[in-house]
DNA sequence: GACGATTGTTGACCTTGGCAACGAAATATG
DNA sequence: CATATTTCGTTGCCAAGGTCAACAATCGTC
């Protein structure tokens, strides 16, 4: 479950008991996950994006040209999933949908120049949205962090 | 969006560059969250529960009495969200609905007795989920991890 | 050329989350 | 006291993610 980030009900805090919640690293990051992204969600709401859609053109930025199978693995999803995204990406005019050069089952998806513009713009947005969220922590403690993050992520 | 955890499609790694993401506070948390809590979602899928539901419930273990609104802020959530939560723990026979001695509005939120003994057993379960997740770092590297984690989530 | 695998797609179903509304009950205000 | 406002639980609607099964078109291989 998230955590006091969005659409936290009106009222003063409850003093509640956690029991062992705080000491589990799955508790942790989930909180920390939904505050992060929590915020920078709404961001995205108001320009018709969702953070996975944004993920999904970042990469399809970073890496023109893919089949819609190689990005879905590449974030772990599927390709029904995929299908969906790009549906959306390319209803908002960010993708496109080429035909490939090698294979015709598959479709080799672009970025739009707006969808340029678009990845150029969030990347600024997301960096200041991050300086903003690790206020709470010193530069050293941000790096160690991520290191962290990292090493699990990849481990 | 998550990563490399549930659903991947078959098939050999991608090498994909993943462009600003890696730098990504969000993107590595939600990575970190998706595949900490991934592994252990499937295991409370066995036993019938979401990783929501097993969040709430252990917060009523450890606050019998409280509304349902009250559980809702702790976690973040809605009332509207709650009462679905809360049905389905009922349907399980873990929580009842009780009246409330003081407000004849509300409800307050009480485990059964299979509702204990199934916190209980997924106390167990959970820290040895942890212990297995955390293989990649050592005891220390755990500890700082968890700490800048609070840090960030209770500022 | 035939056959199995892969690509994109669709459709069904479920869960989570946001939002707006509602009746019932509590609380505040006159 | 009477009225208005707020709060509690609930319901319904909608968007998005996720899972699964099917399908036609195409590819690769024997």
């Amino acid at each position: 479950m998230n955590d006091e980030a969005l659409s936290v009900e009106t009222g003063p805090a409850v003093s509640i008991k956690r029991d062992i919640l705080p000491e589990l690293l799955g508790y942790q990051l989930r909180r920390a996950a939904t505050r992060v992204y929590g915020s920078f969600g709404e961001h995205l709401r108001g320009l018709g994006l969702t953070q996975g859609q944004f993920g999904v053109l970042v990469l399809i930025g970073a890496n023109p040209g893919l089949p819609q199978t190689a990005l879905a693995q590449a974030i772990g999803s599927n390709r029904s999933l995929m299908v969906r995204t790009i549906d959306r990406l390319e209803a908002a005019d960010l993708v496109r949908r080429e035909a490939s050069p090698t294979d015709r089952r598959s479709h080799a998806i672009m970025v739009t120049d707006a969808g340029r513009a678009m990845i150029d713009r969030l990347k600024t947005d997301v960096r200041q949205h991050e300086d903003r969220v690790a206020r709470a922590l010193d530069a050293e403690e941000f790096d160690t962090l991520l290191t962290l993050l990292a090493k699990l992520n990849d481990s």
